[in-house]
DNA sequence: AAACTGGTTTGATATATGTCAAAAAGCGTG
DNA sequence: CACGCTTTTTGACATATATCAAACCAGTTT
């Protein structure tokens, strides 16, 4: 039970030299199947009840899937914004540099979410998104985007959930850091992938983390070792047991009691 | 203090008793001047090459001006969600509120800028909005403000820059909270303040704030003593002038230095 | 003016988390 | 399988911030 499925890369001959940018191409044959399931667009696709009709414009939107490796660049900050992207499957994470060198990161991103909407303010990418595992991306080419949305108001209602969405996460992770101590916060970190992963099918109580300590305490900010720490704390006290990256929610209610303990 | 969230929805000559609710209405004529300048909609209204029919759908958009005083309550968390609102003079901050009584201000509006887009995603608000001062906001049903963008491709655009922002904003905050030591947090709160007082033709170096050390404590993730020593000691560093609420930058520089410095 | 009230400042002390360092465990590669 | 490289764990210690408490101050009420 490592790596969840993982569809095959799909293109044979985009170069893959540097392992670095870019992702290989794939083009779709638009209608060659319906936009959601092929694209597995959860957040996206989510207004069930369009027309067959619109079902296919929502079709032809989506015609691109790119694949990328570990640690490739789905975009940098600075690149210019043009689409935003759907995960079709793998994941990412989005991270915000400071002049200095600090690192921030701001998100870790799963199938169905979608990634990118910090760019549409200023039509720059504001932060970068890397790859934590072999992953396929749905490239959503924002123009044709928002043509679409005017002429289905689902879909344009649709989008403003997902950007608003967006931000209620946000600022439940400030939440997080403004006013949790670090267990409190690991606590939170792990519910909410239970959660997720539960979303999607897969266990809500085994589970394969996808990203380092560092990264983890990245996002909690949180120095590595602390994080190390409250895993191993958690363990101790029986609700969970962790060997590195694979996790298990023994006492899931217990975690999140963790969480109502105010400081 | 701080009655705890639940109120009545706001309808147009509610009791204003308690001082608590509401808000006084003023329905504004139509037509009597542009959306604009009326309503000082500095972001809404950015998509300045609009058509002057199009400048007057907008004007019928926000008819509706409210007016608040000092700790009123603009929404609460779990009020129905119906319309954004622009704020047209005074300020406010934004508030989650976690079941165990803890609470994180997510952010400090001003004039021109815009609150509600979290409620968006639900169609319940998430955070409480409460007034910082008297102040004036105009009202923007939202499903109105859809309509209307399906029409005007410009402000579809601007509508989705606005929320993008604020989703940059919110990152900007965690990076914040997630990875600057307590003086940095103030040295950036103060400098964002200032460039906000600038940008709204007031002095960058001198202002007033609004809020209590414990609210900025709370959206910097600090306690009130912390903030306290922290503007004693940018007092002491001759960065600043601090009278309790009164603020005058002596040192710009020296305190965007105090940003750079990593830890 | 005196008394109150809520917010602010400042000091002494406690504590959670960071820092530094070393060992252990994984993991890919020759 | 051994080797080297990276990540993780664990320990000892340092420090930034929280906590507790008291004094101070400004504005409001009596």
């Amino acid at each position: 039970m490592t790596k969840p499925a993982m569809s095959v890369a799909l293109s044979p001959d985009a170069d893959d030299a540097t392992g670095e940018t870019s992702g290989q191409i794939t083009r779709r044959k638009p209608h060659a199947s319906a936009a959601c399931s092929s694209c597995n667009l959860a957040e996206l696709c989510l207004p069930a009840d369009l027309t067959t009709e619109e079902m296919h414009q929502l079709d032809e939107l989506s015609t691109l899937k790119r694949s990328f490796s570990r640690s490739d660049y789905l975009y940098r900050s600075g690149d210019k914004f043009r689409s935003l992207f759907a995960i079709h499957s793998g994941s990412f994470k989005t991270q915000i540099l400071h002049e200095d060198g600090r690192e921030q990161v701001t998100g870790f991103q799963m199938a169905g979410e979608i990634i990118g909407l910090d760019a549409i303010s200023t039509d720059i990418h504001a932060c970068e998104a890397v790859a934590l595992e072999n992953s396929v991306v749905c490239e959503l080419p924002f123009n044709k985007l928002e043509a679409l949305s005017r002429d289905i108001p689902k879909l344009q209602r649709h989008l403003h959930k997902i950007m608003s969405r967006e931000i209620v996460r946000d600022q439940g992770i400030m939440l997080l850091l403004g006013s949790m101590r670090a267990e409190e916060r690991l606590a939170a970190f792990l519910l909410n992938h239970s959660q997720r992963f539960a979303a999607r099918g897969l266990s809500a109580t085994q589970f394969q983390l996808r990203m380092s300590r560092q990264e983890i305490g990245s996002y909690l900010g949180l120095k590595l070792e602390t994080v190390s720490r409250a895993f191993s704390h958690f363990q101790n006290e029986r609700l969970i047991n962790v060997k590195v990256r694979t996790i298990e929610i023994i006492n899931l209610a217990g975690l999140q009691a963790c969480l109502n303990n105010s400081r």
